[in-house]
RNA sequence: GCGCGCAUAGCUCAGUCGGUUAGAGCGUUCGAUUCACAUUCGAAAGGUCCCAGGUUCGAAUCCUGGUGCGCGCACCA
């Protein structure tokens, strides 16, 4: 058969890395990521349903990895599938600051360039360096999630530290201190004496190790403990009250004994935290640097010493001793011990689980410290005019599925951290961040944004990145203001992100929703799995086992990449990734070209007629949308993914087009006619189903097709443009 | 310690409300093909649905127990 319409570019296998920039273009200047723009145009409806998402911002600190490159797939499936069924689709961008990881990043480039720490330049200096840092990262890599084909609105960019976002953060704070929701108070915290600044309990990462277990005689007690280094302020002895082997001694009792520095007097005290079954049921307590001991010293007004200082050395309490790392020290308090022949036993095969700063910090030490808090516990007023604490708050959004968390065996992972929830610390001791709007003259405080006047010092710390983060669903849309885009798109549709973050932030954002909106801040969380390699391991630079997406994207083009996160991932289970896949998909992608040229290649005419069999092959298509539809909209993604490459290679390829052929070299010239009418319309109803997908290569052939806009699809194409972005999704049957 | 989940072909995974002979992709083997295809097409082999018991006319699916693996939480001295 002579080609007789296709255009030359079929003759060709299709070539992602030369298709790819135009079609971007293209997109970029219709403007039509943009609602608003597509109201304008009368490609969507004012009245029409909403569907809003908002990016979770990367951090600009980093490069895109596949990770971010599955989000962004997810994300603009769900945003292009809604946005030409004719939803008011909004996807809102943004980057974020990250501030301990960005700090920490920027100093450790300035004392490899110049030897200086942060302290040797100052703090305007530093942020100056920082605001430079961001400014390049920002924009590389919002470059590298356009190359992904993410149809997000850029006009309505947001980064977590601009000016808008710098208000909101400071309106909520105001308005959580003015209800009492927010506190500063001395309490237990975790202290990193590496990155010197405290941490939340979400961001402590337990690793776990062996150490050895030392007993030690104590008076007429065993105690054990992994922390020698603690014990010098020991002299509380802590024993459960219906412990029937201590019944002979008494609560408030004296002992005199000999210990580390010499001879001490021990208070003996019946405290039921005191666990019967651990060791010996015997413990001593060290009030300043544990938080069960510092409750235990709260409840009977014991004294509190700090052993250990902000960068892990030891207070003159250590006698001897002061001065020394607690590393370095550990080893001699017990040998010192031994000597005294006060040492009992040593467990060597010990294993604990120690509390270590997940953002690339230090071991977390236990300090006492003056912070900020957010009450988790107090009953409050909501806009809604409810009473109830932000515990309860958390727990209804998704027990009464205003909010529904998906897959759903993460609302029970989420409720369980609900019930173990303790008060939030707020505050961190590092530069960049939001400065917290509290200022100080004597014992006086006040909380504003403005500095009350002379004399008044601002706090120095700044806010916990998540504090911000919590609000980014409302304070993207132009809150405080109750800005049209607030009103029109949130609560948000979903939320769409790693199911590591379900506390830091997905938590969060329900949190201060609920308390500055009395909404909650999404309809639905969908969590996806974290990317591995084909063995499973995780991604990473010291295995060398790193798939960049941007190497894929220019291989194998950013459709292959997409439907290679896509086909296989299940909601909320990580997913195998290897390069063999994403070139799998480059084969598909070439496969809907070829197939392209096939049925452009056949002459169309104008009156044909489709008859009743072929009839039958366009139904079957209305009802593959159908079933993809379904899919989607239960945010099965793999199985829509699936079934639309399943039709187009197997079915429509492998079958169809195979048994046309016969037919297309027939002498039937109406059966002719009919067919390849038939088949033109069949790939238009699956370029459709699959530009979610594939954006780019569907939209290259798209805008090949040789009908204008108008008639594409019978009618079915929307007015004001031709670009299969906004084109109408096919009919369902 | 408390909690959650997973186990289906060599590998990666689907399997919806309990219902026909348990499916797909990759891989393997055999064959065809340059007639849309930087190839593609056809066919075949491959299963104790982790184990034991229970409910049921009927169980990969529901229940109980066990085994193995993964994950989350935790202030065990």
């Amino acid at each position: 058969m002579e080609p007789r319409n296709a255009p030359e570019i079929f003759l060709k296998p299709y070539n992602p890395a030369e298709r790819e920039p135009e079609i971007l273009k293209k997109w970029e200047d219709s403007g039509y990521t943009n609602p608003d723009r597509c109201i304008e145009d009368g490609i969507t409806d004012k009245d029409a349903e909403t569907f809003s998402i908002v990016l979770p911002p990367p951090n600009v600190t980093g490069t895109l990895h596949m990770g971010h490159a599955a989000m962004l797939a997810v994300e603009d499936i769900l945003v292009r599938y809604n946005r030409m069924r004719g939803k008011r689709t909004l996807w809102i961008p943004g980057t974020d600051s990250a501030a301990i990881a960005t700090q920490a990043k920027v100093e450790d480039i300035l004392y490899k360039k110049e030897k200086k720490t942060r302290h040797d330049i100052g703090r305007d200096a530093l942020m100056q360096l920082i605001e430079q840092f961001t400014d390049e990262s920002k924009a590389t890599i919002i470059n590298q999630v356009k190359k992904m084909g993410a149809s997000l609105d850029w006009s309505r960019y947001a980064y977590t530290m601009d000016e808008k976002r710098n208000a909101a953060v400071s309106e909520a704070f105001i308005r959580m201190y003015e209800a009492g929701l927010i506190y500063r108070g001395d309490r237990i915290v975790n202290w990193d004496p590496k990155l010197q600044t405290t941490v939340s309990d979400d961001e402590i990462e337990r690793v776990e190790q062996k150490t050895p277990f030392y007993y030690f005689q104590y008076g007429p007690f065993v105690i054990g403990t992994v922390r020698p280094e603690t014990k010098f302020g020991d002299k509380y002895v802590v024993m459960h009250p219906a412990d029937e082997r201590y019944k002979a001694f008494e609560h408030g009792q004296k002992i005199e004994l000999e210990w580390i520095n010499g001879p001490i007097t021990a208070t003996v005290i019946k405290d039921e935290a005191a666990d019967m079954e651990a060791g010996s049921g015997v413990m001593t307590i060290t009030p300043a640097h544990s938080g069960i001991d510092f409750e235990i010293a709260k409840r009977h007004n014991l004294d509190i010493e700090q052993v250990i200082d902000e960068r892990g050395i030891l207070l003159p309490i250590a006698g001897e001793l002061a001065g020394q790392h607690i590393k370095k020290a550990r080893p001699l308090i017990v040998e010192k011990l031994k000597e005294k022949g006060l040492l009992v036993k040593v467990d060597e095969d010990y294993t604990n689980n120690l509390a270590a700063n997940s953002r690339g910090g230090g071991t977390i030490e236990p300090q006492i410290k003056r912070q900020w808090f957010i009450a988790v516990n107090k009953p409050v007023k909501f806009p809604t005019g409810e009473t109830m604490t932000l515990k309860e708050w958390m727990r209804r959004a998704v027990d009464s599925s205003e909010t529904k968390i998906m897959p759903e065996r993460f609302e029970k992972i989420y409720f369980h951290w609900i019930d173990n929830l303790r008060d939030w610390n707020i505050s961190r001791q590092i530069w960049f961040g939001h400065r917290i709007p509290a200022w100080f003259k004597g014992d006086e405080t006040k909380v504003q944004v403005e500095s009350p006047g002379e004399g008044w010092v601002q706090d120095e710390d700044v806010l916990d990145t998540w504090f911000s983060s919590g609000l980014w669903t409302f304070s993207t849309l132009g809150w405080p203001q109750e800005s049209d885009d607030l009103k029109t798109y949130h609560p948000t549709t979903v939320l769409e992100t790693g199911y590591d973050i379900l506390f830091f932030w997905i938590a969060r954002m329900v949190l201060m929703s609920g308390f500055l909106r009395g909404e909650v801040p999404f309809r639905h969380v969908y969590l996806h799995g974290l990317v591995r390699d084909a063995k499973g391991r995780k991604m990473s630079k010291s295995l060398g086992n790193i798939i960049d997406p941007l190497t894929m994207i220019e291989k194998y083009g950013a459709d292959a990449t997409r439907l290679s996160l896509i086909i296989g991932a299940s909601m909320g289970n990580d997913l195998k990734l290897s390069e063999d896949r994403v070139r799998g998909y480059k084969h598909f992608a070439n496969k809907v070209w070829n197939i392209t040229r096939f049925v452009l290649e056949q002459a169309p005419n104008a009156e044909a007629k489709i008859n009743e069999a072929d009839q039958k092959l366009l139904d079957e298509a209305h009802a593959i949308a159908t079933t993809v539809s379904g899919h989607i909209d239960a945010f099965r993604l793999d199985l829509a993914a699936d079934t639309i490459y399943h039709y187009v290679w197997h079915r429509f390829a492998d079958e169809i087009i195979e048994e046309s052929k016969p037919i297309l070299k027939g002498e039937d010239a109406a059966a002719q006619a009919s067919r390849v009418a038939a088949l033109y319309q069949i790939l238009l109803v699956f370029l459709k189903l699959l530009h979610p997908f594939m954006p780019f290569v569907t939209e290259a052939i798209w805008q090949q097709l040789p009908q204008p806009a108008s008639a594409k699809g019978s009618g079915e194409a929307m007015k004001g443009s031709d670009l299969l972005m906004v084109a109408k999704w096919p009919l369902l049957r």
